[in-house]
DNA sequence: AATGGCGCCTGAACGC
DNA sequence: TGCGTTCAGGCGCCAT
């Protein structure tokens, strides 16, 4: 199975060409097939804009861009969940998936994606239409200090629902997708159907804890994995081999011997181990 | 207001 | 070079 690219993901694609692409002049924009939705902007007219410093807020990435040192707005990406990029020299002709270049002087910035669920959206500020929009609903960065237990407890006590689809809904915190929400899960001891409201402030705390070790951990392995990123199009399973419960339904649970049980939340698969992970 | 569910896409895995 | 079906998933958006 192909990993996606989560926020471990992200952030060392950004690391990868950040430096690279920082003050590179634009000489041409191109598009392939379209994407989740318009650029909202006419490709020609990036041509001559220089790029400023790369940031990454949640799984998006953000592009400055300027014009004769004044602020032009910049690209908003996303990967969805099959895409990824790529900076280079001489990256070629564009092949069937590769739906964005972004040809500088220094190099291209190609976006390859074969599903299509990314984005490419120019917006004239990150803090305006259509990036805020986006970003608005945003719960804080997984590492943010500022996301205490208890700031994290009291975003659990406002909610209903199940812990797990309040993770992956990143409110409350960004960054965890479906492997690494069930494996922060597993690794706190906590049922995934479990109503967030009931979860004590002990168990929040740990649940914190496992999220963030869990998405630490990862990005860790993505930077050793990444660096093949091209080439295999989307990693091996080194993570996959790590996990504990995702994908491994029928499997024994590497804690307890128990078998892993595969459920559905949200029309989501999760993947628990119902003696490890209590209510 | 909060919550549940849908649909966009394609490739891989699977059943016959 | 078998073909049809099912599944995977991030996340904005709509319905309730």
């Amino acid at each position: 199975m192909r990993r996606m690219p989560e926020l471990p993901e992200v952030e060392v694609t950004l690391r990868s060409f950040a430096g690279r692409i920082d003050g590179a002049e634009v000489r041409s924009l191109r598009l392939g097939l379209p994407l989740r939705w318009p650029l909202g902007r006419d490709a020609q007219s990036f041509a001559g804009c220089r790029v400023g410093t790369a940031l990454r807020r949640g799984k998006y990435l953000w592009l400055p861009l300027s014009r004769q040192g004044r602020a032009e707005g910049g690209l908003l990406l996303h990967l969805g969940m099959s895409g990824s990029l790529a900076f280079g020299n001489a990256p070629g002709p564009a092949g069937r998936h590769d739906h964005f270049d972004l040809v500088t002087d220094q190099g291209v910035l190609r976006l390859t994606d074969p599903r299509r669920f990314g984005a490419v959206i120019w917006s004239p500020a990150l803090d305006q239409p259509p990036a805020s929009t986006l970003l608005a609903r945003l719960g804080p960065e997984p590492f943010d200090p500022a996301l205490t237990p208890q700031v994290f407890h009291a975003g659990l006590r406002r909610r209903r629902t199940a812990v797990k689809v309040a993770l992956l809904s990143g409110e409350l915190v960004v960054g965890a997708g479906n492997i690494y929400a069930c494996e922060a899960l597993f690794d706190a001891g906590i049922d995934p159907r479990t109503r967030c409201d009931r979860i004590s402030r002990p168990r929040a705390e740990r649940l914190l804890a496992s999220v963030r070790s869990t998405l630490a951990r990862a990005l860790a392995l993505g930077g050793s994995t990444l660096r093949d990123f091209r080439d295999a199009h989307g990693m091996d399973g080194a993570y996959q081999a790590e996990a504990a419960v995702y994908g491994r339904a029928g499997l024994a649970c590497p804690r307890c011997g128990g078998t892993v049980r595969r459920i559905v939340q949200g029309q989501r698969s999760t993947f628990l181990c119902t003696a490890c992970q209590k209510r």
